[in-house]
RNA sequence: GGGCGAAUAGCUCAGAGGGAGAGCGCUUGCUUCACAAGCAAGAGGUCGUAGGUUCAAGUCCUACUUCGCCCA
């Protein structure tokens, strides 16, 4: 078998990921325990960025890892049909034609989003399958499907039979563009500069004004009132008069209120009810004083008759010149005319927070308008419940504390959107009784008098049908096997920007139809940042496409570069430096596999633990040990950088950089195949969760059977006994190679000179270091030979150092870089009087010796002995290296 | 305005009371028969600032500075 020297992903990564769909390796197996994770769904508009990436690569790795630990393991992938969102695709499309939705009409509409979902909504589920996750695609669920639907009409209607439905008119946030109304979470808040206009109101008489001031001028032609603070002394005589509103030439009273701002511009500030939502409350506080002053209710019904100066396109209506005008359009010209009429006083820039609609980014408006609202005071309870009792937990733990935060103010819910594509209210009008009837089933009729009825023509919010996706996606509302094995779900992976928006409202909707958790835990990734800190976004410019990484690196080298950066409850910010590492890593792990697999005897046997007894061999097997406990645990905390890291410091420090190395010499022995093979597999497996296909494609070259890597056995630790003898013994095996190592470059030992290693071992009767140990240390070393001596010659001037209780000797011979040396070694010794004297000062210390414990004192005894002998050994060689300068 | 977080090597980040760590980058030397996406040896840090607790503080407490996020 021949095996290229460089990993190629490119050629492998496709071949396995269709292997593992059509041997069906990502459906749950038998077994006793389960594991269940539904995925966020994403828009079927959607097309995969970083934080997706990330997201769905941690829960891969879970997955996997405990698909591999024997778990009947689910992960059930699925698409939100993203209302606003994908209307806004269509409607795009549609205004290429120059034809707007109304223009087809809502049947050929949603017709022809159907038709724009068949050929682009899997784009994103493409995307998935090369990152090689292991979703459980014949459970693939999409939002609007029939089964999905079923249970968002069902939900609805227990919603609404239980009173918790209600329509109200009502401030909402209004996307002029989207025509549809937005809930407050649906709303982006932008800070931005803009202008603050200060506009003079002349009082009834003619002779005073007020200035009010605004940042939206415009407005003003639906002001009913002014208003100020109670206690400002400028304002305090003025409460109660008149004063007249220009343009319009209606009069406006001077009203007194807490919660104006008296810092803010003049300290007055103008009320327009029907456009802004503070006013609209402080107009509902002073609504009887108000009518005895215009003359008319100030209802919200009276309201949106009377002072709506805007339509539904954000057009001014009802006000003469400026009829028609687009709000943005109109502000200007109303500025500018009251700088013609002199009742703008000044203007000067103003930075003020602006809501946009999050999907279009237009600037909202707020709207009052009929809506449907769910009431969540009673239904939140429950979901508070839970966590204040860590029934679900929440990792980082912090996040607790802003759901519950959120969860305890929680304001009733808009669900109803004006738009097409979505979940029809299932909410029948008789026009005969003129009650409202809420049904699963399609009405014509009128269940009671049998006349026509008529649906509501909104569209449910999509976080409404994505509230249920834990238990609809599994079934319900039919009793399933799948709902019951399945639900509560495990974990939920999710970005912190919706954990109000999605993950508490699955929380209550679980509660409610469940009478459960939808998850035990909550798992907020990292927020993905560009590496200077800044937010990754398209429009921006500043995101990364993951597959064009994917592209450039291979699959495995991102995921497993993700994850080794992804520390949990802090911020990414998104380095291509570990992707890169990682890429090296695949490299690395096809490399070392390229030279077992080069060097196996083709009867290699399965290894018998009863035959290890060389040192080297129990300690890579005692390290493995560690390395699994170390994977495990990590994966069990979803520490998945510590998880990775684990594996790699394993596999490249200690599998290949020693036991490989140290196994040459050794190679053709029964005993080191085994163990090589018996490393290599577990290794695998370990780096199987994070890498799929390079482990997959390396799995299946090693000559062990077995139908795929993605069902093989999680490693268990306690088959390699862990061998702290062998540890301390490497270890020191280690600290000698290393020195002899650094020893030969101080001295300038070029790469062909094979200098005598002379090793002293003082008073010492049996020998510290056994035949192997010094064959391996001239071999790793590069040196001419490796000799036991038992008196230091005093003809020669060697370069000493120590290691334990063995004394390293090489020859020191003439060098040009002996000042650089005596430099450096100086240096060291600095450092290494100023830590002694660190150490000696704790040990002399009476509060030290008094209170700190055994353990510590006995280390604090064994550094400064430690360093003592570095000491000396560095005088020694200092003093030596300055003769031989000479 | 309220809340949360972060500040550690040139860069990106781990570490959470007892000798400062990783990857990348940098310097030097190597085409050594798995790997130059590699091997080996190095340089580089008063752990944001000021106080405090402690025998002992990157680590705990307080204040401050700077940056980021969320809510209103």
């Amino acid at each position: 078998m021949s095996i290229p020297p460089r990993y190629d992903p490119f050629s492998i990564e496709e071949k396995w990921y269709k292997y593992w769909e059509e041997k069906g390796l990502f459906a749950p197996r038998e077994g006793e325990r389960r594991f269940s994770i539904t995925i966020p769904p994403p828009n079927i508009t959607g097309s995969l960025h970083m934080g997706h990436a990330l997201n769905y690569t941690l829960q891969d790795i879970i997955t996997r890892y405990k698909r591999m630990r024997g778990f009947s393991a689910l992960c059930l992938p699925g698409t939100d049909h993203a209302g606003i969102a994908t209307q806004y695709v269509v409607e795009r499309e549609l205004a290429k034609q120059k034809k707007t939705r109304f223009d087809i009409g809502r049947e050929a509409f949603v017709q022809l989003v159907w038709q724009w979902k068949e050929k682009y909504g899997d784009t994103i589920i493409k995307q998935f399958k090369r990152m090689g996750y292991s979703f459980d695609w014949s459970r693939l669920r999409f939002t609007l499907d029939e089964d999905y639907s079923r249970a968002v009409k069902t939900a609805f209607v227990r919603l609404y039979e239980r009173g918790l439905i209600y329509k109200g008119l009502r401030m909402v946030n209004w996307c002029p563009r989207c025509q549809t109304s937005l809930s407050d979470l649906e709303v982006d808040s932008r800070e931005e500069e803009t202008t603050l206009y200060y506009i003079k109101y002349p009082v009834d008489t003619g002779a005073f004004f007020i200035t009010v001031a605004t940042t939206r001028p415009e407005t003003m032609l639906g002001d009913v009132a002014i208003a100020v603070h109670p206690d400002d002394e400028r304002y305090k005589d003025w409460i109660g008069r008149m004063f007249v509103l220009p343009f319009t030439g209606r009069e406006i009273p001077l009203i007194a209120d807490p919660s104006v701002d008296p810092n803010f511009g003049t300290g007055a500030v103008k009320i327009t009810p029907a456009h802004d939502p503070n006013d609209f409350e402080i107009v509902m506080r002073h609504k009887d004083e108000l009518k005895a002053k215009l003359g008319h209710s100030l209802e919200p019904e009276n309201i949106l008759k009377k002072y709506t100066i805007m339509n539904k396109q954000g057009k001014i209506v009802k006000v003469k010149y400026f009829e028609g005008l687009d709000r943005f359009v109109a502000r200007e010209r109303i500025v500018k005319e009251l700088d013609k009429l002199a009742f703008l006083e000044k203007s000067e820039p103003y930075t003020t927070v602006i809501g946009h609609c999050y999907r279009c980014g237009t600037v909202l408006e707020p709207y009052l308008s009929e809506q449907w609202f769910l009431k969540m005071s009673e239904l939140v309870k429950p979901a508070i419940k839970v966590l204040e009792e860590g029934e679900i937990r929440i990792i980082p733990e912090k996040y607790t504390d802003m759901l519950l935060d959120w969860l305890r103010n929680i304001k009733d819910w808009c669900i109803s959107r004006q738009i097409w594509w979505g979940h029809q209210l299932p909410l029948y009008r008789c026009s005969s009784c003129n009650t409202y009837i809420a049904s699963v089933e399609k009405l014509t009729q009128c269940p009671k008098c049998g006349k026509k009825v008529k649906q509501e023509e909104d569209v449910l919010d999509t976080w409404f049908s994505s509230a249920l996706w834990p238990f609809a996606t599994l079934g319900w509302p039919d009793d399933t096997e799948d709902l019951r094995k399945y639900y509560p779900t495990d974990i939920l992976f999710t970005a912190r920007d919706i954990l109000y928006l999605w993950v508490g409202r699955m929380i209550i909707m679980g509660m409610e139809f469940m009478k459960d958790i939808p998850f035990e835990k909550v798992y907020v990734h990292p927020t993905v940042l560009t590496e200077e800190g800044k937010r990754m976004s398209k429009s921006l410019g500043t995101g990364i496409d993951p597959l064009e990484l994917v592209e450039k690196y291979g699959a495995d080298a991102v995921r497993f570069g993700l994850a080794v950066q992804s520390a949990t409850g802090q911020d990414l910010r998104f380095s291509t430096n570990r992707i890169e590492m990682a890429r090296a890593f695949c490299n690395k792990i096809w490399n070392a596999t390229r030279f077992v697999l080069l060097n196996l005897a083709p009867d290699v046997k399965p290894l018998d633990l009863n035959k290890v007894e060389n040192v080297f061999d129990r300690w890579i097997l005692s390290k493995l040990h560690r390395t699994i406990v170390g994977v495990t645990k990590n994966l069990d905390s979803y520490d998945f950088d510590s998880a990775s890291l684990a594996i790699y410091n394993f596999f490249w420090d200690d599998f290949c950089d020693w036991f490989i190395e140290i196994s040459k010499r050794r190679i053709n022995e029964e005993i080191v195949q085994s163990i090589l093979l018996e490393v290599l597999d577990s290794s695998l497996r370990l780096l199987h969760p994070f890498m799929p296909f390079v482990t997959e494609e390396l799995w299946q070259k090693l000559p062990i059977s077995g139908e795929s890597i993605s069902i093989a056995s999680w490693p268990e630790a306690d088959k390699y006994p862990l061998d702290e003898e062998a540890e301390k013994r490497v270890a020191f095996f280690q600290e000698i190679v290393k020195e002899a190592r650094s020893m030969r470059k101080m001295l300038g030992v070029g790469p062909r000179g094979k200098p005598e290693l002379l090793l002293y071992y003082g008073n010492q009767e049996r020998p510290l270091l056994e035949a192997e140990e010094k064959e391996l240390i001239k071999s790793l070393c590069t040196l001419g030979d490796v000799k036991v001596i038992k008196e230091v010659p005093e003809d020669k001037k060697f370069l000493k150092s120590r290691v334990g209780d063995v004394e390293l000797l090489l020859e020191v011979k003439k060098s040009e870089k002996l000042d650089e040396e005596i430099d450096r070694i100086k240096r060291e010794l600095e450092k290494v009087e100023e830590e002694l004297r660190k150490v000696e000062e704790r040990l002399k210390d009476e509060g030290f010796l008094t209170h700190a414990p055994k353990h510590i004192k006995e280390k604090q005894e064994a550094i400064r002995e430690e360093l003592l002998q570095k000491k000396r050994s560095l005088e020694e060689r200092l003093s030596l290296l300055s003769e031989a300068g000479e």
